[in-house]
DNA sequence: CATGAATGAGCTTTCATTCAT
DNA sequence: CATGAATGAAAGCTCATTCAT
């Protein structure tokens, strides 16, 4: 789910603070929205009522339309998530040291914000251009995820803390192993998030590792 | 994402052969619809154009309401996916051989029916009911499948082939592995399904097998 | 602003009676508020007031788009001029009695149809495609003009009934001296349309035979 | 569709060097959006981004309303334009001298300024005020239009240069046929400025002139 | 002289559905 | 089994305009 949107920045788009505020107050009651009730009810008017605002056509003012907003509420998301995970992950030097930190962050990150992350989802789902193709799909949100995870398991490969294996499925593997967690955490009976990072650092410690196990199983 | 929808069947809802042909017409056109555009622009429109009908009425006078075509979408995948994985692990005795031949199964299956996964997918994803709550929600979704996965992983402790781990998040992440190689399978540069089978069994036999690394790990 | 719409038809597309008979309500009803209100202001909830009927919808029912009705109105309204005057000029044998008939019967129709005239002029002047260009244009307009009276005008020439002259603009301004005679007969004080009809086969005459004064002037 | 709006004028309304340079500005940008895309779709958006201006505030801070513009343009316009014809016209003593000089001078303007033209007519074509009539409809301008040439005409059938005729019939005309010349000039195959004023001289001339064939024509 | 924020009204279009045969 | 006609609701979007500085 990771996008690189809102990552770097050049020039950042000079807007004003009043309308940064309303730009805010705006894109977080769609996140609100469209975790409750999904992308295609995510209306101006159910976001307008959430927001607290009077017209509908605030929004449209402040965001052009409709894809518009849906890519900020993406870009913030996705950019806060970012922030955090990188915030953590910076101190670690080895593959496995980054891996663990990763799962970690990223799971906290997400039990701190099941909104944004819902929201985020239903908008890489649902977006569509105008010729009917997914705008976030599969294929870039696959992208975006091995982009990031993919470079730490192959130096991980490089270093010998890993065992052969396909480094782009790994990837994939473990995102989604960390997005599973979220109904782990959230659909009761509930595993709290430090047994979640538990498992899930444990089970990809044995996925990854070079060990006797590993070794003797792939010859 | 399996459901446990369309599993039994009292009495077969006596239908005349030709509207059975009509409703497998319909319901064909609208899993490739549903793959094609996502739910929301899975209108009765597009669906009437995909199938070659005239009217849209032939679809509400066939399935009554949307919902309710929706629902024989999913039933239909959903008892498609189930046969096949059934009469494949029916054989296996021991946990281990039957977590295998599932993950084989699965995986066979998803690569041969792409967009009936996809159509799945849209419907729980965004099929609600009149309140807003999702009618196939992740928790639902998340109980299909963690009803079908974890009493085998139980039995795997119980028997001391499976080391320690909660039950359900591996069955979560399993399941949501296999979902991750369809990208792997489908997005170049692609692997074939026969080595992302082998992948996803040494990374299962990893997880999931009581050896010296997971013991001390664990304590 | 004659068009060759509607001229010929291969096989007619099928419609039931109710639907043609709602299809003719709503044309006329379009044609006066185009008449009325002009293009932009011919919108479907005014047609829907005129026309006396309880929802728009039934509208966009009939004609699926906007476009769509207003290509309907000028099919309709160019197809019943265009078949007053074949009729009336069918029988005429030589040029300049073809050009005298075809004014006359030109004029007739416009005076008994002066709403249809506006909605045509209407429709022509401000229909435009998503590109931004005119749907019926000055050149389609003017193209189905001279298609139509050029021809006349060339055997004239030939037959040596008619002088020397270009006969495109001639076309072109002879159409032009007639959809000007509009305001002549609704504008106050007002010339009966006898009185039209003369002064514009009159003017015909003098601008386009042969005679001692254009030879001499053309040399 | 000349009209006198802007011909004479009193006290000029006092305005500053940088206000007029503006207005001058917002006015050309607006008569090339309305000669491209017609009255409708002049939208103070396209209007302002074809000015090159940066908020849609600045055109309604200069003109106020969308009407005011649109009276703005065309008193640009049709002020030009007159201004072109009376300095031709005004050394012609006889009434057929100065017929032929407006004809000239007319379609020399045209010819100069098609965008202008264009813009001219779509606002007079639609162009309404609140209660829908048109504010310069086809009477105004139909009277606009005799204004200036039935005077000549009048002063010519007075003088025995022309012959009798319906002299506001044959302004409309006159004015018609200069109109339609605008489309011999600019669609393929293009007839040049100076083969259309032949044409049209000599039209007139036929249509006006006393002559042997006009007389017994008329009886 | 110029700009930013906000707004209400109105538009066309699309949707699933129901009432008739 | 199938179809035609009709419909209410709601959506997103664009428009000119006004209230503030």
């Amino acid at each position: 789910m990771q996008l690189t949107i809102g990552g770097a920045g050049g020039a950042p788009p000079r807007r004003s603070l009043a309308s940064d505020a309303r730009r805010g107050q705006i894109i977080t009651a769609a996140i609100e929205v469209l975790a409750e009730h999904g992308y295609a009810q995510s209306t101006f008017a159910r976001i307008k009522r959430k927001a607290g605002i009077s017209s509908t056509r605030l929004i449209s003012y402040h965001f052009g339309t409709k894809d518009e907003l849906m890519d900020a509420v993406l870009a913030d998301a996705a950019g806060s998530m970012q922030a955090a995970i990188a915030e953590r992950t910076r101190s670690e030097k080895t593959a496995a040291g980054m891996l663990d930190a990763r799962i970690e962050a990223e799971l906290e990150w997400i039990a701190g914000h099941l909104s944004a992350v819902r929201a985020m989802y239903e908008v890489c789902m649902n977006a569509r251009s105008e010729d009917g193709t997914l705008r976030f799909g599969v294929e870039a949100t696959a992208q975006a995820n091995v982009g990031q995870l993919e470079p730490i398991l192959r130096a991980g490969q490089r270093s010998g803390e890993f065992r052969a294996f396909d480094t782009v499925l790994m990837a994939l593997t473990l995102k989604a192993a960390v997005d599973a967690a979220i109904a782990r955490m959230t659909c009761p009976p509930r595993l709290s998030l430090a047994e979640c990072v538990r498992e899930l650092t444990t089970l990809a410690r044995l996925a990854t590792r070079r060990g006797p196990d590993a070794d003797r199983d792939r010859r």
